[in-house]
DNA sequence: TTTACATATGAATAAACGATCATATGTTCA
DNA sequence: TGAACATATGATCGTTTATTCATATGTAAA
């Protein structure tokens, strides 16, 4: 095992870029860092096994909080802070009937991006 | 403020659940645990600024990991990392050419989930 | 107006995660 | 063969996050 020369490349590597030309071309095309942050933040809502399961079992039916608590075998406060997470970026939406809030996807993207996942998921 | 009255409501809410049929119909049409899990954590490599940053401008243009610290301002070994991440989920697929690597989205897919998710992010 | 049920929420905690540092590996060229 | 560069990776650490518990809020029926 050798010991580190001198100066660490590592530092430099960052500012010299290899190819300049592109980096500042897709610069220019890329989206504002609170845009992308604000994608993030959404797919990150997806990156959740609880989340998705309740987001895919909503694209099957609406449900209420009970019924999501029943088929995902999880507790209903988890469940339900959850699903507060999922509204707040109108992932979801809520419907009260009474003492039952009923639970649905807020709109068509919602299904076809775990559609869409799913396709890769499946291709191996 | 109340005393809680005598047994916790919250377990019997599991077990019970409100729509029996509605439940057992979606339960049918759930894909198996390790499916949504597979899909949850293809979502969760979308849900980070750092890899939506890697990945939307690797949808603008092939990139190697210099470019890509260059353009996100980045250590070299954090996007190293993430690119690792990407590239095992078959994300992102990868190119040496001499001492340089080239990053690229692995396929039509990705790009169709980034765009997707931007028109929700979008939309207000 | 209590009681029971359905849902929501604040606080606490353990687990997962991303960035960093140090260093290793791989490649080219002198 | 050794210096320089590009990339990869293991360990560490501070932060984030999901779940749980306890309890609050909201609603309906007795």
């Amino acid at each position: 095992m050798l010991e580190t020369k001198k100066a660490p490349a590592t530092e430099l590597c960052e500012v010299k870029g290899i190819h300049i030309e592109i980096v500042e071309d897709v610069r220019k095309r890329l989206p504002d860092s609170d845009t992308l942050n604000e994608l993030a933040y959404l797919f990150k809502l997806f990156g959740d096994g609880t989340r998705i399961g309740i987001l895919w079992a909503l694209s099957e039916s609406e449900m209420c909080v009970c019924d999501l608590c029943a088929l995902l075998n999880m507790k209903q406060s988890a469940i339900s802070h959850q699903l507060k997470n999922l509204k707040q970026s109108r992932v979801v939406k809520a419907r009260r009937e009474g003492k039952v809030v009923y639970y649905a996807l807020d709109d068509e993207h919602i299904r076809r991006l775990l559609d869409l996942g799913m396709v890769h998921v499946k291709e191996q």
